[in-house]
DNA sequence: TTTATTTATTGCAATATTACGATAAATATG
DNA sequence: CATATTTATCGTAATATTGCAATAAATAAA
C-alpha cells in the first residue's frame, strides 16, 4: 500500500492524472505564469523568479517535462523551456468539456 | 524541507495549485466523471464503481470537497455527492486564458 | 586546455500521500 | 429501543514528494 493504484484506471484517466499533478504545485504553476507572461523561457530566469534554490526549481522543470507541459531546448549554456501548447489544448477542451456539460444539464442535486 | 513553501506564492497560485492538486489523481479523476456522466451522486454508487475500498473513496471525496470541487448533502443514511460548477468554471477559465494567450502570441522558441 | 557559467544529478532529511482493516458515527426502519 | 445501512474516522504501513547542499555535467569563452 502507499502507492497509487494506476493499473485499475483508464489510460486517459492516468494521462490528465498525470499532467494535473504537475501542476499542483504552487512552484510549477508560477513557473507556467512566468513562461506564459514573460517572452524569456531560459532556465535562469526562471530560478531568479521563484523563492527556491536552483536545485528544487531545475526537479520542477523536470517535473513539468516529463508530464508534457512544457519542453526544452539548449541555448548555448542554458536551457530555454517553454509551455507545450499541444497539452494546454488538451487542458482547455478536458474543463471546457465538463463545464459545458455541467452546463446542459442543469440537474445538480446538492 | 518536505513540505510545500506556499507562503512564497501568491494566493490565486496556491489556490489553483489547491484545485489541481486535488485533480491529480486516477481516482479523483473518475470520480469527478462518474459525478458529470451519471444522475447518482451517492456515495456507494461511487464506491461501487471504483477499485478501491470504501475508507479510500471516503478519503478521495473528503479531499476533492476540501478542495471544493464537489459539495455533498445527506440524503437520509446516504450522502449525495456532486460536482461544484463554481469550481469547474474556474478551471474552465483559466486553462482557456493560457490557450489563448499561447494562441496570440504565435512565437514560440522551443 | 583552463576557466567561467549554467543546468542537472545525487543523497538525504522532513513531510505528505495512498490504501485499507477496524471501528465509530449517523440515520432510517422495524 | 434495537438493528441494519451507509459513510466517516482512526491507526498504521508503504510509498512519494519537497527542498536543498554538494557536486557533477555540459557548453562557451579565454
Amino acid at each position: 500500500m502507499g502507492a497509487t493504484k494506476s493499473e485499475n484506471f483508464t489510460e486517459k484517466q492516468n494521462q490528465m492524472a498525470i499532467m494535473l499533478k504537475a501542476l499542483g504545485h504552487p512552484a510549477r504553476i508560477a513557473i507556467m505564469e512566468f513562461l506564459m507572461k514573460t517572452d524569456s523561457c531560459i532556465c535562469g530566469d526562471i530560478v531568479n523568479e521563484l523563492p527556491l534554490a536552483q536545485p528544487t526549481v531545475s526537479q520542477h522543470l523536470k517535473e513539468l517535462k516529463s508530464a508534457g507541459l512544457i519542453k526544452g531546448s539548449v541555448e548555448g549554456t542554458a536551457i530555454c523551456y517553454c509551455i507545450d501548447e499541444k497539452a494546454l489544448e488538451i487542458l482547455r477542451h478536458y474543463f471546457g468539456g465538463i463545464s459545458e456539460h455541467l452546463e446542459k444539464r442543469k440537474n445538480n442535486c446538492c
